[in-house]
DNA sequence: GTAGGGTTAG
């Protein structure tokens, strides 16, 4: 080790314990300007190769996302160490430039310069929840390969890692967990965490009862997966016996019967919470408003404001996510008014969940305006609108808008986007342009259909009537035909009164979906449609006789923050008589303007 | 290490 013991201090060292000393200011915040000017007086103090000084300016330059002046900086170092290095690494992750990141990781090794902990918990930082189970495993064995100090913290990330890639990742989380000689609280969090996301209860239980000794995030953990296994009578009691609980496990029971649709127990929980923060209101609204309870979800975003709380990204997300599921434009329009009155700065998540509302809702004016002024749409963006054309019937403008995506040079067509272009089709009877964009999927784009890409192509040429050739698609598929191929097409035999090929469809779909109500009703409707009443009253008797009953399927409407149920032939309503003369009157006037009903 | 989250055929 080297000790500089000087006399008088020389002018350079002096300007470095200033730049040093600044650098370490702006460690937390990222102001640009500052940085730039500190940049500046590092060239002209000559220490712009210090390697003491150069990872805090490229760690201020990636906060202040200058990532290429970063880049700048580091390749202008002729040996980095191991610190500047996994600088660099984490700029890499923090501008979301993972690949160069593992770049930078293979630069270092072929330099010579070995990884440590902290370069382990950097790239695993960025594999993070994004169930890249080979990057894991590449990690892992440079891990096992080049060995770590005895540091639990990397073994933990490789748990933690390894449980967010699916069941694999589990089982090789077990495997790191297993070969663990030193075991913290947050090693037993993390596997549980991994099996409860996995759905191995039992194991998760197991582990459980066998920890040394459990933390609050323990007991949160196991209730999560009761609670996300809609196992709501367990988790209550669980809830109960819990020692201590906090803001998290109040908010996991609520969540888990608001998602479970017991809308009561989660409001009686959610009044009776102690301490309520953001998460909690979001998931409370959003449940309401997931299922349509307009007036609740409403009053109670008031209320979340009233308090003093304003949305933040997850809130906005949730409920417009929740408002375009049940199509609650007020709602969602209420919520755009706060980010807009709190001159939030939407990110392109926020204003893609903004545009699929909009959409979903049948505002498409709102959306493509929304649409239009993300500056860096991605991929969802331009799915999410050209879905909500498709879907309301603007198969033309939707084909416009894909054939704009096109000359995007960073965006590339995925089966997302496909699965609009088909729908724009079908929505708009374009039968032969559908056909042509699905031959082209692999030609042209490299994408191999799947099974939800033939069903959009089966309903496409279902519903424009030519069902031998639906029918021959289906039966030429190189993947298994599921439940909803047969029942797409079966819906098309509906509505070209084919009965002969719906009996033959109905066998198929029973071997798959035994007891679904809806494939006999359809069957039983068809039977209906070709005058076939001695099938129509056999069908019934069997649906009776098997116990399979079919509710009624209902639309909505929403009024003045008010969801409308009806369902078909429905006379419950006090005006109804008055509600069927609008609808003969409207008939009447659509027959006027050309329309035909099928 | 635990709670809310954007695009996917009928």
């Amino acid at each position: 080790m080297q000790m500089c013991v000087s006399v008088r201090t020389p002018k350079w060292v002096s300007s470095r314990r200033v730049l040093e000393q600044k650098l370490s200011q702006l460690h937390k915040c990222s102001n640009l300007s500052q940085v730039k000017q500190i940049h500046a007086q590092i060239i002209r103090a000559n220490l712009h190769h210090d390697l003491y000084i150069v990872p805090k300016l490229v760690a201020a330059l990636s906060l202040c996302r200058q990532l290429a002046l970063a880049v700048n900086v580091f390749d202008q170092i002729q040996e980095p160490n191991v610190h500047l290095y996994n600088t660099m690494i984490r700029a890499h992750i923090q501008n979301s430039q993972t690949s160069q990141a593992f770049a930078t990781f293979f630069n270092m090794q072929s330099n010579g310069v070995c990884p440590d902990n902290f370069t382990y918990s950097f790239l695993l930082k960025a594999c993070y929840g994004r169930n890249w189970l080979p990057v894991v495993q590449m990690i892992h064995n440079h891990i096992e390969k080049f060995g770590f100090s005895s540091d639990i913290f990397v073994p933990n990330s490789l748990i933690d890692c390894y449980c967010k890639c699916g069941p694999l990742g589990v089982s090789e989380a077990k495997k790191v967990f297993n070969a663990m000689g030193v075991r913290d609280v947050v090693s037993w969090n993390s596997i549980i965490g991994g099996l409860v996301k996995v759905g191995e209860l039992g194991e998760a239980r197991q582990l459980f009862d066998e920890m040394p000794e459990r933390d609050l995030v323990t007991w949160n953990t196991m209730l999560d997966g009761y609670s996300k296994a809609r196992l709501m009578n367990e988790a209550f009691e669980f809830f109960q016996k819990m020692p201590e609980r906090n803001v998290v496990s109040w908010s996991i029971i609520v969540a888990g019967y608001s998602k479970a649709g017991d809308m009561e127990m989660a409001r009686m929980l959610f009044d009776k919470m102690p301490v309520k923060n953001l998460v909690t209101w979001t998931i409370i609204i959003a449940g309401y408003a997931e299922k349509g309870l307009a007036k609740e979800a409403t009053s109670l975003y008031d209320e979340m404001e009233k308090v003093g709380l304003k949305p933040d990204e997850g809130t906005i997300i949730s409920i417009m996510a929740a408002c375009a599921e049940s199509g609650l434009l007020g709602l969602g329009e209420k919520v755009h008014a706060s980010i807009k009155r709190n001159r939030y700065k939407c990110s392109v998540q926020v204003s893609n969940s903004l545009v699929d509302m909009y959409a979903k809702c049948g505002s498409l004016n709102k959306a493509y305006e929304v649409f239009s002024r993300i500056t860096n749409k991605d991929l969802v963006s331009w799915n999410a609108m050209l879905h909500g054309l498709a879907i309301h019937g603007h198969g033309e403008k939707a084909l416009h808008l894909f054939s704009e995506l096109k000359k995007e040079e960073r965006l590339k067509p995925d089966p997302v986007t496909f699965i609009a272009v088909l729908c724009a089709c079908t929505h708009a009877g374009l039968v032969e342009e559908g056909l042509r964009f699905f031959h082209s999927m692999e030609s042209e784009y490299g994408i191999v259909p799947q099974v939800e890409h033939y069903g959009c192509v089966i309903d496409l040429l279902g519903r424009g009537g030519r069902l031998n050739e639906a029918f021959d698609l289906v039966n030429s598929m190189s993947l298994e035909p599921n439940a909803v191929i047969w029942g797409t097409l079966l819906g098309a035999c509906r509505v070209h009164n084919d009965v002969n090929l719906a009996r033959e469809v109905l066998d198929r779909l029973v071997k798959l979906e035994p007891s679904d109500p809806g494939n006999f009703s359809m069957l039983s409707n068809i039977y209906a449609a070709a005058g076939d009443w001695d099938s129509v009253a056999n069908m019934r008797l069997l649906m009776r006789s098997t116990g399979i009953q079919k509710r009624s399927g209902a639309s909505s409407i929403e009024v003045d923050d008010e969801v409308h149920e009806f369902t078909v032939f429905d006379e419950s309503h006090p005006q109804s008589d008055k509600i069927y003369q609008m609808i003969g009157r409207l008939s009447q006037d659509l027959k006027r303007i050309g329309y035909f009903q099928k």
